[in-house]
DNA sequence: GCCAACGTTGGC
DNA sequence: GCCAACGTTGGC
């Protein structure tokens, strides 16, 4: 049995088109630290579940692309990256904190905007849309998948 | 830039 | 364990 997830990702740090444009069409899922969002991966996803690739925090956020994961969960190496903004501290290798997956992009959609997604009854009731929702992983339902690309 | 919502931190 | 203060997210 297949899940769905819709995930954020701010387009001024990993697009849809930079993903697209990595090898293999595929980028790891680095940078969530929040613990809800981290224990999604770590322990609901499965390779073949399927992703609404969406764009935040930018000028027309919504759904962009339709992927997959792609792998199974490892440690997300920018805890340990003293560089990156994403170091923990607290975090060490023998016992990671953030754990991440690999998300392939299998194709672009036209962007179905989060306006648009509010104007539509089937999807009125997505995780995503919730007041004060912040988390920048969530569940998809069936229905909302099926709604959404049509399979 | 504003601000609601919510997560995290740290003193007690 | 409580909770105020603070920080972050993210749409608008």
């Amino acid at each position: 049995m297949k899940n769905y997830w819709l995930m954020k990702s701010e387009p001024d740090e990993v697009s849809v088109d930079d993903a697209l444009a990595a090898p293999k069409s595929t980028v790891p899922w680095t940078g969530v630290r929040n613990y809800q969002a981290r224990n999604f991966m770590r322990d609901q996803m499965r390779v073949g579940d399927g992703v609404l690739f969406y764009h935040s925090s930018c000028e027309e956020p919504g759904v962009v692309g339709i992927g997959e994961v792609a792998s199974t969960p490892y440690p997300d190496p920018t805890q340990f990256d003293r560089k990156s903004k994403y170091y923990d501290p607290k975090a060490m290798p023998e016992e990671p904190r953030w754990m991440l997956v690999d998300v392939k992009v299998l194709k672009k959609v036209p962007t179905l905007s989060i306006a648009q997604m509010r104007e539509r009854p089937e999807l009125a009731d997505m995780v995503v849309l919730r007041k004060g929702n912040r988390l920048s992983i969530t569940p998809v339902e069936a229905k909302h998948w099926k709604a959404i690309t049509g399979k």
